[in-house]
This record gives C-alpha cells, sequence and structure tokens, in this order.
DNA sequence: TATGAATGAGGATTCATTCAT
DNA sequence: AATGAATGAATCCTCATTCAT
C-alpha cells in the first residue's frame, strides 16, 4: 500500500505554490512546471491531484476565498453590536495573513481573470454577494434601507481599493493604515447618521 | 512606393486591437497573432511597428494612462475653486470613456501585470503620483496638510475600488453613480472639515 | 497470507481487458491504466503480472492467436476426409467466437502492428505458416501441389479479407455469410479440379 | 512578401513523411516531431499547415483513397466490356504504386484506425462503396443481379486480403502474383455463369 | 510597407514504469 | 498480492519572433 493520506497535504502545497508563483511571476507566467518546481515535486503531480491547471487555479481562488470568509466569520462570532459586526467585516479584510504580499499578488491576479473564466467568476461572485450581504444585515440595523444600502457599497469600494493599492505599491499601504481609512470613513457616516436622526 | 504616414495610423490600429483582445480574451490569451488578427493585418507587422509584443503591451498601457490624463486636464482647465479642481479629478476618473468595458478590462489587467513588469510598473507609478499630487495640491488649499494627505489617499482608493467592482459585475455600477460615491464622500468630509475649522 | 493461484486469474482478467480497451478505443489508444480500470484493478498490477506493456500486448496477441488454433483443432479432430479437413479450418476461422467484434478489432489491430514489432511478427508467421501448412496439406490429397499452393493462398487471402470487411463494417457481415463465400469458393475450385482430373 | 505557393508543396511534403513514418514506425509511433523530421521541416510547420495532427492524417487517408481511385479510374477509361471494367478494378487495386511496402503499410494503418475515428470511417466507407457499385455495375451486366452482389464480394474481399498477406509478408506477395489469384478467381466463376446460362 | 513561411522553445498533459507501503 | 504516489520523458500544440520576398 502506497503513502495514505498524501492528498490533502499535496493539495495544499501545490495550492501554496501556486500562490507563490502567482506572486512572482504573474498570473500569465504561472506554469505547471513552475508550479510543481516551487512544490518541489514533479510536473506530472499535478495532474494526479488536479483535474489539470484549470482546476488547480480554481481551487487556490477558493482557498484564497475561504481564508477570507474564515478571517470574518472569527470575528463576527465575538461581535456583539451591529458596529462591531461591520468593523469585523473590515478587520477580517485587513488581518494580516490577507494582507500578505503573497495574497494580494494572488487576488489582483484573480481579479483580473474572473471576466474570463466562468467558473472563477462563479466564485467570484458567492463570495461578493456574501460579503454584501453581510455588510448591509450590519448596517440596516443602525440606518434606513437605501443609506446602508449605499454605504455598503462605498464600504465594499473602499476596502476593494485599498487592496489594490497595496498591490501595486508594494511596502506601500500597512494593514493598519488600511483599516484605520475604513473605519474612519465608516465612523463618520455613522456619527452623522445619528446627528440625522 | 511606400505609403506615407502609415506608423500612426498602424500603431493605433493595433493599439486598440490589444485593448479588445484583452478585454476579449484576457492578458493571459492575449497573442500577437489574435491582435493583428483583431488589426486585420499579418501577424509580422506587429514587430513592424513595435519593438515587439511587450512593448506594444507598453504603448497600450500608455494609451491608457494618457487618454486618462487627458479626461482630467480637460476638466482641469475649467477647474475654479479647488473644491472644482477635485471634483475634476473624480470626473476624469469616471468619464464615460474611462468607464468603457473595455477601457476597464484592460486597466484591470494591466494592475495586475504591474508587479511583474518593471516598464508597466514605472507607468503606473508615474501616472498614480501625478492623481496623488493633483488631489494633495488642490485638498491643501481646502484643509490641512495631514488631512489633505490622508483624504487623498481615501479619494484614491474609492476611485480604484469602484473601478475594480465595476470590472468584476458587468453590467453593475454606471458611471454616474461611482461618480455620486466618490462625490458624497468627498463633500461629506469637506463640510465636516469645515464645521471643524 | 497471499492469495493461491491468482496469478492465471489477473492474467486472463488484463488480457480480457486489453482486447476490450482495443475494440473500444483503438490500439494507440490502449493505456496501461485503460487497461487495469477496465479489468478492476489498479495500475501498477500490470508490470506484477506481466513484464510491462508490450509483454501484456504480446501476451493477448497469444491468447487471440491460440483461441483460433483452439477453434481449428477441434474441428479437425472430427474431419475424416481432406475436403472436410479443409472446412474445419475455414470453419475454425469463422466460428462465433473469432468473429464475435471485440476479437476482430483486436486481430485487425495486431495485424497493424505486427510489421512494427519483432515479438508480434514472430507470433503472427507462426501461426501464419501453420494454417499455410494445414491447408496445403489437405489440399494436396486433392489436387496436385501446384494447385494446392495456389489455392491454399486464394484460400487465406479469401478468410482474410472478409475478416477485414468485418472490422471496416460493422453489424455488416455475417459468420454464416463469410463462411458461406469461402466454402462456395472451395466447392467450385475442387469440382473443377476433379473434372480436369 | 514571402515566398508564395508553398502550402501545397508542404502540404504534400508531410502527407508524404507521415506515410514513410506510418511504415517505419507504425501507427501508433507517428508523432508530429517524427513526421516533420522525415518531411525536414520544424514541428511547427504541422500546424501552420494543418489543422493539428488529426487532420494531417485524415489528410494522408484522402491521398491514399484519391491515389487508388485515379489507379482504377485512368483504366476503367480504357475498357470496352463488362469484363474489361472488372478487371480494370481489380488491376488498379493492384497497380505498382498502390502495392508500394509504403504505401500497404499506410493502407493497413488506417484500416485499423477507421472503426475508432469519424472522420476516416467516413473516408473509408465512401471508397468501399464506390469500388462495390463499380464491381456491382460491371458484373450485373454479366450475370443476374444476386450472383453479381455475391461476386462483388467475394472479388473485394479477395482484393483486400491479398493486401493484408502483402502487408504481413514482407516481400513476400507481388503485384503479378495477387493480380493472377484475383483475376483466375474471376475469370472461373465467369465461365462457369457462362456455362449455366 | 507588408506578408505569411518557418522556427524552436515552452506550454499543458499523458504515459509507462518504479517503488514504498 | 496489491495499491496508488511519484516520476520524467514524450505527446501535441501554441507562441513570439525572424526573415525572404
Amino acid at each position: 500500500m502506497p503513502k495514505l493520506g498524501m492528498q490533502p497535504i499535496r493539495r495544499n502545497q501545490l495550492i501554496d505554490a501556486t500562490i507563490a508563483s502567482i506572486h512572482e511571476h504573474g498570473f500569465a507566467e504561472t506554469t505547471v512546471s513552475r508550479i510543481s518546481a516551487a512544490a518541489g515535486v514533479s510536473s506530472g503531480i499535478v495532474h494526479h491531484y488536479f483535474n489539470g491547471k484549470d482546476d488547480l487555479l480554481a481551487a487556490t481562488m477558493r482557498r484564497l476565498l475561504s481564508d477570507l470568509r474564515a478571517a470574518t466569520v472569527r470575528r463576527l462570532a465575538d461581535a456583539k453590536t451591529p458596529r462591531d459586526r461591520v468593523c469585523a467585516i473590515i478587520d477580517g479584510n485587513f488581518s494580516s495573513e490577507q494582507f500578505a504580499p503573497q495574497s494580494v499578488s494572488a487576488w489582483l491576479a484573480f481579479w483580473a481573470q474572473v471576466p474570463h473564466s466562468p467558473t472563477l467568476e462563479r466564485l467570484q461572485q458567492l463570495n461578493s454577494r456574501r460579503t454584501w450581504s453581510n455588510l448591509r444585515h450590519a448596517l440596516r440595523q443602525m440606518m434606513v434601507g437605501e443609506d446602508a444600502e449605499r454605504l455598503a457599497a462605498s464600504l465594499a469600494a473602499l476596502i476593494d481599493g485599498l487592496w489594490l493599492r497595496c498591490a501595486l505599491t508594494p511596502g506601500g499601504i500597512e494593514p493598519k493604515a488600511a483599516r484605520a481609512i475604513v473605519r474612519e470613513f465608516f465612523d463618520q457616516r455613522i456619527s452623522e447618521s445619528e446627528l440625522a436622526a
């Protein structure tokens, strides 16, 4: 009998290597042989554990999404007030793992790829809708529906925009600074909303 | 007898075709032969008018940047107050040409490529600094330096974030709605700043 | 405790699976993993019971040959006259097992492979000579040597040609019809030969 | 402007090389790089002039078929009696080009491949029906329909069977000997038919 | 100026085979 | 006895690039 239980180990190795390769070489130059070299295995193994390159790429995006989700869900569990919930979402997005250069590169690469891959698009929309819905749900407890809607859009855009600048300015933005910008933006809107009320 | 003045014509044809191909097939699947097919010319011609594929790609990014710059500069010329100047930058970024699906796809693709191409990175940073500096310059006339700095960062992030969501949600966000979000955000900060003053 | 007597069982399973795969996918697309999948075993096992793929292929051809031989020998045993012997050979070639679609496909595939594999060639020539010699031996008791020689060649060619058409026209020729054509041809030659005598 | 009119030249070169490779290495071992090496060109060229390997293989089979057809049609043009027509078909099949070892190997290889490729199957059936119909048409002028039908089947099978033995016994059967066997078979049937009439 | 013929390196993928378990 | 993990060579094919015309 061969070594058992290798599958999850190898799959994770290969996903890690894919992220590393995207970070280092970019999406277009991320080849199966580069990935397998980075993982320290032979090139044939990719097709042993994944259904080809596209399948590995999809699995990689799924990993990014589930990591992000985990970082958010963990924080949401501790949230008590609606405001806590919004902050949990913000903080989840700017947790240090999510803001690691490798992750940011990979996110950016997948964003660019999404419009050209139905599989990736499906994954992206799933995640996008979840964040959006989380945000709206929390905000609706703090303001009227229409305002919640608009603020959710702004917050989501601000989060993505900061990610983007982080990807484009290596060593530029720190998670802390990014988080501060979004929080500040959020708090201002809240206080204003309360004033209006 | 060679046709005269073909160079600018062909170069623009090829740049247009490159943007179209990136929009339709994505950056990784944009090949020289696809570009030349889209331009209705032979594949060899790319090396006649450009120094290879990378050169054509750089020229394409330069075109995106200069179009964006032109859209902003035009509006800045009419701006009278500092506030006008900030709005000119916002409006320039969300002018209808800039928000055309093809342009958005191309921008996104180049953003993802920037960290892996020194040439593209240089171009991106040039543009980024210019926008940043324009924003700061206008904002400094309205608030203290530190606030201007921070608000410039937020505005830039918000603009990019909205672009991104536009790219990822085909038919999702309209230029008008995007512009409204940024303007609203800006106006709120201003009024608040004035209150504090 | 190893299971006893697995070897002949497994070898036959794998040979059956090889014939099935050749029939379904063709010789060029018959891979070790397809064979083992068809046999319901792991891919490594082929090298346990055979000396690699080529060895399994040779064993498969040997099986086809020995089946054909058995079908002929059985009938030859009951033959009393020289004419019976010729008919036994004809009938052996067109027995229903030999005419099963899977067998026909496999025969055709091996025929095409024979000129490129010394091992297969040796097997084919052994069989070819045996049939030839059986035919000549029987025919010589009915006609002069030269005629026997020629008729043997014709009969052999007719048999193979009908096999071929059977392989190429799925559901086309029935064993009965094929056998009738050869018998008819044979009987005509005989009667003529007797007339001449 | 590049060299003009290369297409028919290169296509023929590559088809020749394909036949040569099948003869030398067999169908399963006939690879694009072997073909291009045999043609003395680079491997990429195959995809410049053909739509991939399968397309080249189909073109190769089409060439075999059209050569055979040409050899037959040429002879049919000179045929005056129905008997001449049958002989023309027989002779066309055993013309020296058709019986060249390379051609015979290629025919055999394609026969084995036909059941696994819809494209090849279509080509084969087209040819098969044409030969069959030519034979029947000529024979019907010499005997009653049912006999013509049966004799056409026998002749076709005999022709294919002799081809097959030629492929399997290198240097074995000569075109002349093969032709003689078929003609003899045919003449016997005819004389008998006339006797019966 | 413009073509498309030609190249050969590099892409993803498949395969027979080996081997630790 | 049997598995399936692992390899790396070989598969077909695509690509950017060069070049004769």
